[in-house]
DNA sequence: TCTTAATATATGGATATGCGTATATTGTAA
DNA sequence: TTACAATATACGCATATCCATATATTAAGA
């Protein structure tokens, strides 16, 4: 598991910050959701979320041809804390990427 | 003024994590108190430092020989919330760096 | 089994980062 | 002024990071 300064380093990257802030508030999402939220290339998203599990800041999940992400369960109270704090100063950009995400057709979510 | 994944960033390499959670925690302290705390080369607390400045995040202030950095008193609410956060999970190594403070002969601080 | 959709990884190159060493700067005191 | 202490910066190098592009993998459906 990570310590503190490699937290922030997963965080670091504006990517990664955006997608771990919107995988927190949303509770899970597939690439296919970030890509659309955050207007990213497939490999771009896909290496920064592999360096976010590696770390074992997130968590992923196959379901069918879907692969859906979330904030780790083995996450210690300290990072989940931190998450929320930043979730809270990151609003602003968060609903813009909320809103991307909820206009977006055909969200595998349901399946 | 920085924005979240650069504060981030900041805070993303040892050295800058723990000398500014370490500052944060006593207030304003000068380089070579830092050296000692830390057990670092002066370029090295310096450069860092100077990155620390260069983004806002820490303000300095000269007195006599001495330099002292402190939080910048321009930081936003959001980032003195995550500093605070960042601080009580990080305890364990700030007690050590400030016990090695505590023990430091002829500190500055008193000038 | 063939095709396609979703995702992951490999590769090469540009840029950024961090470090040690050497040197410059600034203030103090003699 | 000269010398010294504290701090800052410049330089060169090794490594890390990030990206776009191309390719591999995996699952679903025809």
């Amino acid at each position: 598991m990570f310590n503190l300064a490699q937290f922030f380093k997963c965080l670091s990257d504006e990517t990664r910050l955006n997608a771990t802030l919107l995988i927190h508030q949303e509770g899970e999402l597939c690439v296919c959701e970030l890509m659309v939220a955050m207007d990213d290339s497939q490999p771009k998203i896909s290496r920064h979320l592999a360096q976010l599990r590696n770390c074992g800041l997130l968590a992923d999940e196959r379901r069918g041809q879907w692969v859906f992400y979330k904030i780790s369960p083995a996450a210690p109270d300290w990072a989940m804390a931190l998450l929320k704090q930043a979730c809270a100063a990151h609003q602003d950009t968060l609903s813009t990427l909320a809103l991307k995400l909820k206009n977006m057709p055909d969200r595998p979510s349901c399946c």
